[in-house]
DNA sequence: GACCAGGCACATC
DNA sequence: GATGTGCATGGT
């Protein structure tokens, strides 16, 4: 099925949005002390609940880990130890290391200083980094160092196919352009229907997934994609 | 006790 | 280029 185009497409990304707003209200999304702990949790995020994310994220901090140099210095052991609530914390650990080597050397451990190249080239850059995969990258970009990226996750793709609106095969970057070119790039936005997905996403979705009370229900086809 | 979660890298075909 | 697999914990 190819996405629908025009103008008509817009329109109703913006009734998602006011639909999912009202329901919720602002999201405030990411959670975040600074861009560096919203860099973090945006790696240790990676196919793992929120929730044990926090944990991991709590115990850096407890153990005063929250800063590159400290990651970077401190003993594989006790990153380990930190990252364990998170789950994956061998291949995290690495991740988050990679990252923070990548901070030192280039920006001398400055998410400021990051936040300051220009959007294209940063994100060829963080690609590049180990374990900085798409949707990792565009968090930092978008909430960490305030550039208008749509991110796409799990969730954007499971309510936006399930709607009808684009096809549920469709590839990361081709739904994050599907976003991009129909809305205007606005950096509070974005953050917000990103944050708002994710909280259809997880509080329906996951919990209701007979999409009887969720704030889109209204909007669902009855019987499969009718948009074209 | 099974299943899932806001991915990513790597191997294989 | 597409597909399959390993990585690990905590909540439901």
């Amino acid at each position: 099925m190819a996405s629908t185009r025009g103008p008509s497409t817009t329109r109703i990304l913006h009734q998602y949005y006011r639909l999912m707003a009202s329901h919720f209200g602002p999201t405030l999304w990411w959670p975040g002390d600074s861009p560096f702990e919203i860099a973090v949790g945006a790696i240790l995020t990676q196919n793992t609940a929120w929730t044990n994310v926090e944990q991991a994220i709590a115990n850096l901090k407890r153990k005063k880990l929250l800063s590159p140099r400290s990651i970077l210095k401190c003993r594989t052991k006790e990153l380990h130890a930190a990252l364990k609530p998170s789950g994956y914390f061998r291949v995290k650990s690495d991740r988050l290391r990679s990252f923070c080597a990548h901070l030192v050397e280039n920006y001398g451990g400055s998410m400021v200083r990051m936040a300051k190249r220009p959007l294209p080239e940063l994100r060829v850059e963080l690609l590049t980094v180990h374990g900085i995969g798409p949707e990792t990258a565009d968090d930092i970009l978008l909430y960490a160092c305030e550039n208008p990226v749509f991110v796409v996750d799990a969730y954007t793709r499971r309510i936006f196919s399930r709607h009808g609106l684009v096809d549920p095969t469709i590839g990361y970057e081709s739904l994050r352009a599907f976003f991009e070119t129909r809305l205007e790039a606005d950096v509070a936005l974005f953050k917000d229907y990103h944050g708002l997905i994710v909280w259809t996403g997880k509080d329906f979705c996951r919990k209701n997934p007979k999409c009887e009370t969720c704030p889109l229900a209204s909007t669902l086809p009855k019987e499969g994609p009718r948009l074209s």
